[in-house]
DNA sequence: CTGAAAGCGCTAACAT
DNA sequence: ATGTTAGCGCTTTCAG
């Protein structure tokens, strides 16, 4: 726009120093000893002329592209998109760059990540989903890249960015119980799925904890979507309208499919049944009622994946394992103490 | 990963052509003349090989970084998303790839995009926020590289891709018209909005081609939010309650809000009023009732934004003006015939 | 019909 | 305390 480009060769110029002088300099690379006024000399003009480095020249001379993939179900689902908000910014922050590639469920997968890695070189793979769905887990590491799972864990798999799925489904039906609540039910996932599994482990640690027996006949399978909370939240009805205060629902979405047929079915929410979601998205504020919900931060989350993707690609730690621990439960009105 | 890396130097070494005899015959580039044969021979080494083009070289030596960002008001806003999702995937089947910056309004954007553009030297700017938002068009176009609204108008710029919102306004109202709503109310945005003024025009003209009258009474500014919605039918209600059978809501959001106000205060959805959105996504189906809405294909709208836009950087054109018109009225259970 | 050479902007090893 | 050189993988004149 303003002139030609500023590389490297004009500094040189302009100072009289070497591009390799330069380029040293500017990174305040150790291997340099420059003199102090020198240094400051090749910064200010630098600074002065605008110039930034080319990703391209870097990328060439080290064979590496600074380029992350993330898998993703759905963008629409508001709990990956805060994910992936995360990791765009943190890779962005980083200087790199983050390609995300949506990955419906059932869908032929492996063809995405094949071009992910091979077209467009990407480093490493942020992976949301997998499981029980069109990739699995060897295929991906075979492709020669890190995988960092996030909200995600597989047996035996090294590398993963989660949330306390435990802690938090207890502290769900902690609170739960703290209000009154003593029969309460429980719509999970696939209990083979670690997020779902987690979660009801959760549960039943709560309910033992409150010396509460646990009563199989308060949990129905149901799975992460709003169609399946809905479906799941039918079938408890029809085999125990009445037998139940309180709810735990698996997912955001499934427990917005689980109030529809609640009020569908003329069951007060939480007049005759309060209910409590995992996880925090604006959905919770666009039912109503308003979903209370437990609350984790899940922008840190994608945030804390990509940088440790990254410090893995640059040689700073060799794995990552991170639980994030503070989940909160976030009141609102699908909650109430129970009836007298 | 298999051995060392595949560039054009092995499969030279391999077929004995040149570098740059493989280089154009992969390519197809037509200032070669090549024997049919020895192409073939090329491109069956090359693809044995497993050979794919190191994005980096082609970078450095074109001066291009084939990647494009895209200015995304919070992901989890499912519209955007779905933007978004299109987006994406149209950039990575062109081999490039798009960086998306969240910009929530009023926050600081100048050095957002700033960084897109010379750090991370983006050639091209999707622009889904903007207008009364913290950075104004002649900014962004100040940074030097096409830009390209998506969603948006403003005046006199000359790139955009948009759905029909005037021909949406006038469909989402002719619906409730055609099943015998004649007051009907419209919760708008900000007037001066691109979106909200187009769709508020074609409210009114579906009321005057029914030859409603047009009520300014009816007609309340809300917001493109959950909490505008919610607060503009508030007062709405306090204004002219019963005094209209069926709102049209200028978007999910605000008509998920605007539902839970008529519920809180006992107004029936869809029995004493019906209520249509603009725009569809997974959150119309997550609220109940769910909602009756106008869709547009958001996914292909994105797609198209980023074709364009790399045609445009690609010399197949010098500009996008695309509407989509193709909106329809996806039918649920917050609208019904009106009550005889 | 094909090859040789140069250069995009950057960094690293090796000289001074 | 700084300069030289070479090369990452690709495309593009320009020569044969």
């Amino acid at each position: 726009l303003v002139g030609p480009k500023v590389t490297l060769g004009v500094l040189a110029e302009r100072t009289g120093f070497d591009k390799s002088t330069i380029s040293r300099a500017l990174r305040d690379d150790p291997t340099l000893s420059i003199r102090a006024e020198n240094l400051a000399l090749i910064k200010r003009t630098a600074e002065a002329l605008g110039y930034r480095p080319d990703p391209a020249g870097r990328s060439l001379k080290a064979s590496r592209s600074y380029a992350l993939g993330a898998v993703v179900p759905s963008l629409q689902n508001q709990i990956h998109a805060q994910i992936v908000e995360g990791a765009q910014s943190a890779c962005l922050a980083a200087g790199y760059s983050l390609l995300v590639v949506n990955a419906e469920p059932g869908r032929p997968q492996r063809e995405l990540y094949r071009q992910l890695v091979e077209k467009h070189r990407v480093e490493g793979l942020l992976v949301l989903t997998l499981q029980n769905e069109a990739v699995e887990l060897p295929e991906l590491t075979a492709l020669g890249v890190p995988v960092v799972m996030v909200n995600r864990r597989s047996e035996g798999f090294g590398n993963f960015v989660v949330v306390a799925e435990r802690a938090g489904g207890e502290l769900a039906t902690s609170y739960l119980i703290d209000i009154g609540h003593r029969r309460i039910a429980h719509l999970s996932g696939e209990i083979g799925r670690f997020n779902a599994g987690e979660r009801f482990q959760g549960y039943r640690d709560a309910l033992e904890k409150a010396g509460i027996a646990y009563d199989p006949d308060l949990v129905e399978p149901a799975g992460y979507s709003f169609e399946q909370g809905a479906a799941a939240m039918e079938r408890l009805l029809d085999r125990c309208q009445g037998g139940f205060t309180a709810v735990f629902v698996v997912t955001l979405m499934a427990a917005a499919g689980a109030i529809s047929v609640l009020r569908k079915r003329g069951v007060a929410v939480p007049g005759d049944v309060s209910v409590m979601a995992f996880h925090d998205g604006l959905l919770a504020r666009a039912i109503s009622p308003t979903l209370t919900t437990i609350a984790y931060p899940l922008v840190d989350m994608g945030e804390a994946a990509a940088k440790g993707m990254i410090d893995i690609l640059e040689k700073r730690r060799t794995s990552i394992t991170t639980t994030f621990a503070d989940g909160r439960v976030v009141e609102r009105e699908s909650t109430a103490p129970i009836r007298l």
